[in-house]
DNA sequence: CAACACTTACGCGGT
DNA sequence: GTAAGTGTTG
């Protein structure tokens, strides 16, 4: 017990070893977090307070589930199993496939991602004639999921007018659609575990009993089902250790809710909130420009991250005329970092958008450099992995008409759209799955379809004894999947991909424990350890637990598998690679070196961010994030103009540079006067590094004669302030694009238009 | 049903 | 700029 406590400061001892109470940690950025979240549950099953079977963790990725686990069983001598550990989402299916029938789900139910969810609604909208204008279908996804994510009903949401009463009638139609395929989104999943829990008394009251101990990571992130939840599942006895951090909620556009921090420690009576304010990251002065910039938020809990890794170097600012020349500095400077011994995939690139990276990735792969970019497409989310997984869906449960449409006429057999729309009509008259309409049909149209439902249930009958691997394979094969792709030209890495699957398969089964010989459709239960436990009033509970492997078919499983952790996106280059990434993706990981690109108004805080009052706020968090990602330097890089939707847009440097201590900044370019609004810095300053003197030459590049030049500031009659961003045609044609601030941009003559200089 | 031109939108993203 | 969706052809 000694060595699992002996390395912690006080703040993480404290933590660690506190008594069996609700209480919230506010972790900061590198304060150890995961440390004291692993370490608190091994310190408490290791001192016999508790045993593994009292303890559920919940996490938000797969990736952080899993390193918890990895964690603990190098603390713990005992077997992980028994103890809870996963995300709110799979946690969830495991209830929900053991308690499947009170939960009102067919054993073999399927999850839709988000992509899923989409199309999904776009063929809702389409059979009952909705105008898709009025009610586009990413708006109606983000209607339901906003209002499952408060854990509102269709009944439960209030309309105040037309629309809003029509899309609440909607949900409900989607709802009753999702019933009848049998399939849940991401939301329904907690949505449909809490409704099970609140009205299920000796179900409730068994977890409740179960699980003593709660622990929850990134508690900040939690939306408000997920936090309903959370104090269902403790009941009045549990204890929930929260970890979070306030200053890192960059969620809220998904609907994570902040204040659940608050109502947390006011609803479980926290006695004990600890912060863990030691960071073990970062140097000095990248601590201090993090500190300084969250302090202009209002809303705070209130924390200021320490580090004894002493000042270190000085954050590094570049200025650049184009998104181009930024890129290329960029490459220069990682260039330079990377001789003096630095290892690429200890440098990071971040970005605020994804269209940032084309440019980024175009300056890399011209000078060679390897990089990764992460976020890219996943494994799972593939057309042609797509494709075979809605073969074995069908396979599995026939009513999902999601599925059936994707692979009816995929690879193409005959069966176009005048059949489907006879298909269409034959189900929603019987009120039955597309499936199960194709007797239904007559003609030729009927021969086709009814050959397909042969072909689904032929590779059913095939399969139905074989593990799962070999299952994938035959599918692949009578689906012939793998036969279209090779007669395609560009087919060679969609077959790579489909084998794979058999690979992922094979891994599957070996990691979940479904063994080799089990059967792959849901068959009669095996002898796997079925623990029946009695319920307070007697009746008897398959506790979920070790209801999983018997009651979900490894099929079944595989295929929540697919839906819940979409696998890995495509990495490319070698081993030793720059990270390129959104800063949304890059919270919870850690560099050496980072670059923090295009800091400019209107990009980073991004223009729609102004449109909420709590815009700005979370921008400035998503800022903090970015920052505290470095360990030793960090470059912040803007631009004067920059490609956006095809167009050039000009734009001027971030407010964020107002908020972070001069001290702890180095300018390694002119800070020209860029904006209106008054920004102090005109001056040259330190001496140019890489990069820089090509870049000074890129922006004295001015434009026009007479006098009017790029940059030059403008006072204008009705207008007011502003600065010339562009200047095209020459003498009298000479026209100039300047942008008013909160007038926008104009496009005026500068012969005509009576303008005065202001500024230097 | 595939191939093509044309329109449209376009923020961050794990489950 | 580009991807995805729609409409129009052969």
């Amino acid at each position: 017990m000694q060595n699992l406590l002996h390395n912690l400061n006080s703040e993480q001892l404290a933590a660690v070893t506190l008594p069996a109470q609700s209480a919230l940690i506010l972790a900061g950025a590198g304060s150890g977090k995961t440390r004291v979240l692993t370490t608190r549950i091994a310190w408490l099953i290791q001192t016999g307070q508790i045993s593994p079977q009292s303890v559920l963790a919940v996490t938000f990725t797969n990736k952080s589930a899993k390193e918890m686990l990895t964690r603990l069983s190098a603390m713990l001598p005992i077997n992980t199993r028994g103890m809870w550990v996963g995300t709110f989402h799979g946690l969830c299916n495991r209830l929900l496939r053991a308690h499947h029938k009170d939960a009102g789900l067919p054993q073999t139910f399927q999850i839709l991602d988000s992509s899923d969810q989409l199309s999904f609604i776009k063929r809702l909208l389409k059979a009952n004639n909705i105008d898709d204008e009025k009610f586009p279908p990413r708006t109606l996804m983000y209607f339901i999921n906003g209002a499952k994510d408060k854990g509102l009903r269709a009944a439960a949401v209030d309309a105040y007018d037309d629309t809003d009463r029509k899309m609440v009638a909607l949900y409900d139609l989607y709802d009753a659609q999702c019933q009848r395929e049998g399939v849940v989104d991401f939301a329904e999943l907690l949505l449909r575990t809490y409704e099970l829990l609140s009205r299920n008394q000796p179900l409730r009251e068994h977890y409740q009993s179960r699980f003593k101990h709660i622990l929850v990571d990134e508690f900040q992130d939690t939306n408000d089902l997920q936090y309903k939840w959370l104090k269902l599942m403790a009941g009045n006895q549990a204890a929930v250790f929260a970890v979070g951090d306030d200053d890192q909620s960059i969620y809220a556009f998904r609907g994570a809710n902040v204040g659940n921090m608050s109502a947390f420690e006011r609803e479980f009576q926290v006695k004990n909130l600890i912060k863990l304010e030691q960071n073990y990251r970062s140097h000095g002065h990248i601590l201090d420009t993090a500190n300084a910039l969250i302090e202009h938020n209002s809303k705070r809990l209130g924390k200021n991250l320490r580090t004894d890794a002493g000042h270190g170097e000085l954050v590094r600012i570049s200025e650049s005329s184009s998104d181009i020349q930024e890129a290329q500095w960029i490459v220069e400077e990682a260039k330079n970092l990377m001789r003096e011994g630095s290892s690429g995939s200890e440098i990071a690139i971040l970005y605020r958008s994804n269209a940032q990276s084309r440019v980024l990735e175009h300056a890399l792969f011209t000078a060679g450099l390897p990089y990764r970019v992460y976020g890219g497409q996943r494994y799972f989310e593939r057309a042609e992995i797509k494709h075979a997984i809605a073969y074995m869906q069908l396979m599995d449960n026939p009513h999902n008409d999601s599925a059936f449409l994707r692979v009816v006429n995929f690879p193409t057999r005959g069966i176009g759209a005048r059949s489907l729309e006879q298909l269409q009509d034959a189900a929603k008259q019987y009120g039955i799955s597309l499936y199960a309409a194709v007797p239904y049909v007559s003609g030729k149209a009927g021969t086709s379809l009814g050959n397909f439902v042969k072909l689904i249930e032929g590779a059913r009958f095939e399969t139905h004894n074989l593990p799962l691997p070999e299952m994938v394979k035959v599918v692949l094969d009578i689906s012939t999947l793998l036969i279209h792709y090779q007669t395609e030209k560009e087919g060679a890495d969609r077959i790579e991909n489909l084998e794979q699957l058999i690979n992922a398969a094979t891994l599957f089964v070996s990691e979940e424990g479904y063994g080799h010989a089990a059967p792959a459709l849901a068959g009669p239960p095996s002898q796997l350890a079925a623990s029946l436990l009695s319920a307070p009033d007697g009746i008897q509970i398959i506790d979920a637990d070790a209801a999983l492997p018997t009651v979900m078919s490894p099929l079944s499983a595989f295929l929540s598998h697919a839906s819940l952790e979409a696998g890995d996106n495509q990495a490319q280059a070698g081993q030793d690679a720059l990270q390129l990434m959104t800063v949304h993706a890059a919270k919870g990981l850690e560099f050496d070196a980072v670059f923090i690109t295009g800091l400019e108004e209107g990009l980073f805080p991004h223009e729609n961010s102004a449109k909420e009052e709590t815009g700005v706020e979370e921008e400035r968090r998503l800022m903090y994030v970015a920052i505290t990602r470095a360990r030793k330097r960090l470059y912040i890089t803007f631009s004067q103009t920059r490609m956006l939707h095809g167009q050039i847009r000009y734009n001027t440097r971030s407010r964020f540079f107002d908020e972070m201590p001069e001290e702890s900044l180095k300018w390694l370019s002119p800070k020209v006067q860029a904006s209106w609004f008054g920004n102090k810095k005109s001056a040259w300053d330190d001496a140019p590094e890489s990069g820089v003197n090509a870049i000074a030459q890129g922006f004295a590049k001015n434009q026009g004669g007479s006098g009017w030049r790029i940059g030059q500031g403008v006072m204008h009659a009705k207008f007011g302030e502003g600065v010339i961003v562009n200047i095209e045609g020459s003498g009298t044609n000479a026209r100039a694009h300047i942008n008013f601030g909160q007038f926008g941009m104009k496009l005026l003559d500068l012969s005509i238009a009576k303008l005065d200089k202001i500024g230097s």
